[in-house]
DNA sequence: TTAGTGAATAATCAATAAATTATTCACTAA
DNA sequence: TTAGTGAATAATTTATTGATTATTCACTAA
């Protein structure tokens, strides 16, 4: 066997924990499996990572990220108002995190092991996931469709009301479709708050967006997309 | 000792056991503790309760009840506007579900053992919560202060959307001033889309409203005040 | 009949020992 | 020097066993 470069060492270990993690779960894979899955010895692998909870952080931030990319993806398809933008992102973002809990659900025991042993992880993850809506609420502000006078505080608001709507799992056993219509209701609340009434006609209400499945029934088994 | 109606010895029974499940914890109260305490057998305790964890159901019911009435007896208080008397019960919400996490935790612990054991508690006392909500988006649809087309739509709403701000500390180890300040900017958002707009200006912020702290911490040490 | 007992049993928990696993480090090969 | 080893040790986990506890029930007293 050839000499291999750092990083690709480095990352046959995190796809081998990967694999193992979320068949087995964190608990189960042993820092041996791991070696040898990647034909090296235990001793190696701490040459690459601090520590086995190192791997499931980094393998935690790599999900984390993917999730903020599948719906920053829908941030890049073109649509007819920052509003349906709005929606599209906020029902993306259930239906990803619904979807993630219910066909991998080592993901969140991982996410909690993660999160008990470095609670920084959890605010930096909160803080990727209000950026997305704070683009959006400053492009809303910028076309002037939307009436924000305080960008970051209406970032904090969305990202709030929302909160039951990520991971939903955590906070209720509801159907994807009882949250999906309990979801167009909040929205139907909020985006009132935010657009401008037009004659004195409300704004109409939040439709549930159709479901793109693809694109994170991809994600979540981690197979890229052709770029 | 004289004869005692069946409706004396429960109470006694539930009393004895709130003293101990929120001073040593459900798990290490024992039945046989429980009946020292009632001077009976543990045998006795069977004609009342139909296991342990009933017990527990039934003390964790009646705090759920004692929940709804604090946030309830915020709604027999005159304000100005429905407006503030949503935001009121909001935030009376918001505190009064911090401190009793906070000061007793062994409240949440129960509650964790009954909803696992019993999924049907959370939903009902979710209903509860939501009726009270109802109540002020009606009223404020009667008055023609609210412009809610769909009344039971916009409770379901604004239910879903503060959920963070329930029990929060489930969700968060945000402080209670951030939480705060937070839940006004959710609720600046949410006044917006349930308020028609004037002469074309926002509805204007929601401010935090004092904290009229001696409602709730007596409700939580279990004082009740005087009629 | 009603209110209650307390020993018997089944279920659960706690403590300890045994085994496994994470982590380190002195070492080797290229 | 870089990539890697694997035995030694420390930390955790798992099994096992001996309490402890929940629950039942045949029974008693008023």
């Amino acid at each position: 066997m050839g000499v291999m470069s750092e990083e690709t060492t480095r990352e046959k270990i995190i796809d081998a924990a990967r694999q193992r993690f979320s068949h087995y779960g964190y608990p189960k894979t042993t820092i041996a499996d791991l070696a040898e899955d990647c034909a090296m010895s235990p001793g190696n692998i701490y040459r690459f990572f601090k520590g086995k909870i190192d791997i499931a952080v980094e393998i935690a931030r790599r999900e984390a990220l993917t999730a903020v990319e599948v719906v920053e993806r829908v941030l890049d398809c073109p649509v007819r108002s920052t509003r349906q933008r709005l929606e599209e992102v906020v029902f993306a973002d259930l239906r990803y995190t619904f979807h993630l809990l219910e066909n991998q659900p080592k993901t969140l025991e991982l996410a909690q092991i993660v999160v008990s042993d470095r609670p920084q992880f959890q605010i930096e993850s909160l803080r990727r996931e209000r950026r997305v809506f704070q683009r959006i609420l400053h492009e809303g502000h910028a076309s002037g469709e939307f009436m924000v006078s305080n960008v970051p505080a209406a970032t904090i608001a969305l990202h709030g009301a929302t909160t039951k709507y990520r991971y939903a799992q955590l906070f209720t056993n509801q159907t994807l479709p009882e949250l999906e219509r309990e979801l167009a209701h909040v929205m139907t609340l909020i985006v009132r708050g935010l657009m401008p009434t037009v004659e004195g006609r409300p704004v109409p209400e939040t439709e549930i967006p159709a479901d793109d499945k693809h694109a994170y029934i991809d994600a979540s088994v981690g197979v890229k997309s052709a770029p």
